[in-house]
RNA sequence: CGUUGCCGUAGA
DNA sequence: TCTACGGCAACG
């Protein structure tokens, strides 16, 4: 039975947490399935539907998998390497972990030239792949909706176990730049301990901006 | 600097 | 549907 892979992103722009990716596969006997539970792009469902949706993929799938890059591992790796070229590898990464291999994968891609990251993910694949990278990808194929769903519900877990761990701080908000409630949590962390938690990410402007204020702040 | 893409967040 | 905000990334 010919398999179908789809993959996303969750997480890429917050400033907080990990980026989580994941893959999903199906046969494709099944792939009218997705539609029929009400699988779409997760930005269009909300927290509790994305769960529910997550159950019942679960059993609808032929197999997932995902992968938590954690904002130290992110620390690392952006010093030599560029966002897109990260998620490349990860993305190669999922797909090699699957016990079952794709006919063909469809995957979001995060650069403006979609053929480009297309070849970027088969310079890290050691089988050949049927591999297409599409703008809006989780909108145009379910089975990436399926990916971004997955995505979506491992990275909002993440956040929500980070948020209670150090409610010490106050409310983490959504981890993105823009919100008032994250910079609020970010400064009173780098207050008190003098620096970045290491769950932040510090090749970001925002964090670099809050770690400089508090170093101003000491100069007088 | 501009354009584009991805990640989002909030509001009507 | 529409608006606003803000991270990183690629190309010109």
């Amino acid at each position: 039975m010919p398999v179908i892979a789809g993959i996303d992103e969750a997480g890429r722009g917050c400033c907080i947490g990990p980026l989580v990716m994941a893959v999903a596969t199906i046969d494709i006997d099944n792939l009218q399935k997705l539609s029929e539970i009400g699988v779409k792009d997760s930005k269009e469902l909300s927290p509790k539907k994305r769960e529910n949706l997550f159950s019942k993929l679960k059993k609808i799938l032929k197999e997932y998998k995902f992968v938590k890059i954690e904002a130290a591992e992110l620390n690392s790796l952006m010093l030599r390497k560029s966002l897109n070229e990260i998620e490349a590898i990860k993305a190669a990464y999922l797909l090699q972990k699957l016990e079952y291999r794709p006919l063909v994968a469809y995957i979001d891609s995060p650069d403006p030239l979609q053929s480009n990251f297309a070849k970027r993910i088969k310079n890290y694949l050691e089988f050949p792949l049927e591999l297409y990278a599409y703008h809006k990808a989780d909108q145009l194929f379910p089975i990436v909706s399926a990916a971004s769903i997955i995505a979506k519900v491992v990275r909002d877990r993440a956040i929500e176990k980070l948020a209670k761990a150090y409610r010490q701080y106050g409310n983490l908000g959504s981890g993105y730049a823009h919100d008032e409630f994250t910079i609020a949590f970010l400064k009173r962390y780098v207050k008190k301990n003098k620096k970045l938690p290491e769950f932040a990410r510090t090749e970001w402007i925002t964090t670099q901006r809050i770690l400089d204020n508090e170093f101003q702040r000491k100069l007088f």
